[in-house]
DNA sequence: CTCTATTTTTAGACTTATCTAACTTTACAC
DNA sequence: GTGTAAAGTTAGATAAGTCTAAAAATAGAG
């Protein structure tokens, strides 16, 4: 078994790799833990010497198949609690990560399976992020691209959020947009990126670069 | 906010306090949490710096009003989770001790207040322990008494085990006796303190002291 | 009232997880 | 190519929580 601080930082190495397809720094691990770059290094050597990732000092730290096996266990029981507590406990998409982050590390892949059961095996978790199944496998959403990469007129809906901070979430709902919105780019402007689009609620909705990036969408 | 083994030591001494009426000892406290005595003695001194629990050396241990509040709200949610993991993850109710041992220390009062919702506000725990609300108050059980007090031939049903170690409730299971089970004496063996009980399941089972004073029912 | 078995506490050690401060390595600007 | 800023590692300290072993206090038997 592994203590809650391996298993956060399995996860950290595991989502920064999906990024940027390569080694993640002590540095970039140690941002998104909230801690110092220091702590992380002993991390990763408690790590390496459990066989759960593959560290070349100063240039990088990889997850090994046992921990890539680990980290995608935690983040299957991340998204299950984040569908839970959503679906059926009423919290708010922007509300449900924290909580989410303590309840991953409940010990037991039998209650997990229970409650994927519970729920009827969900395949997206509210911000539409794939949960894998007990075997680590989840759904891959081919055809997915940022509204950045859209054409105009092309008619699209939300399927998943890059960011689910719960700023970018709230900013989402406060202009109508939310997983399955429909969508067309009216136009794109060049000058900054920025797009206009038109939900089936609001008309000429200004979207700057960053909140395009953000958000996956799919053709219709 | 207070840590996982502070909780379990308030959460031990308030179950033997409730057991004997007065303060906890260090031992009984140590054999509860399958730890050492000495350990206690630290972890006292921990909760009594907190003001959590008032400590006479070499004469017990026993719970300041905050101390209780904590305690009383640990078991609310360690009997929230058992009721979820039974009612609704189809748990059996020697299984899900462990893992509400887990789940009583996720940290939101907000959860467990929506979980209890979400179960409709249950008064009572698979086992027949009330729940207590967020304040702390919980349903009394008046007119309660163990089997071994049961006269001849009184029609009563089981509203309440006073252990629920996985072998006491798998040997109820055996019998075929659970909670809501209607039982009626039919005779008291002055011998040893067994007793024979008829449910509509089984005539003329026999029933010895232990099992007896261990299951609590009403009269109907 | 005193002795001794039991209970409780104290002292000192170890592990995990964290930090700061100091040192080392890398990479790239020139 | 080399020097320096940034990134990464090492060393040493601290706190929580646990242990074993030894010392201290209590209570019950006689």
């Amino acid at each position: 078994m592994h203590t809650r601080s391996e298993e956060n930082t399995l996860k950290a190495i595991f989502t920064l790799g999906q990024r940027t397809g390569k080694g993640a720094s002590t540095t970039a691990i140690a941002r998104r833990l909230e801690t110092k770059a220091s702590s992380v290094t002993d991390m990763v050597k408690r790590l390496s010497d459990k066989g759960l990732v593959d560290h070349r000092p100063y240039h990088g730290v990889s997850l090994t198949d046992d921990g890539q096996r680990v980290a995608t266990q935690i983040i299957r029981r991340h998204r299950l609690w984040e569908t839970f507590l959503v679906n059926h406990l009423n919290y708010r998409w922007d509300e449900v990560h924290d909580l989410a982050e303590q309840l991953e590390h409940i010990r037991s892949d039998d209650l997990h399976d229970r409650l994927e059961r519970f729920m009827d095996h969900p395949r997206f978790d509210p911000h539409g992020d794939p949960i894998p199944d007990r075997n680590g496998n989840m759904a891959d959403v081919d055809g997915a691209l940022p509204l950045s990469k859209v054409e105009r007129n092309t008619l699209v809906h939300i399927i998943r959020v890059k960011d689910s901070s719960p700023e970018f979430l709230k900013l989402l709902d406060g202009l109508g947009l939310r997983i399955g919105t429909q969508l067309t780019v009216n136009r794109r402007f060049d000058f900054d990126n920025s797009v206009e689009v038109s939900s089936r609620l609001r008309q000429g909705l200004l979207l700057n670069e960053k909140v395009c990036a953000n958000l996956l969408v799919k053709a219709l």
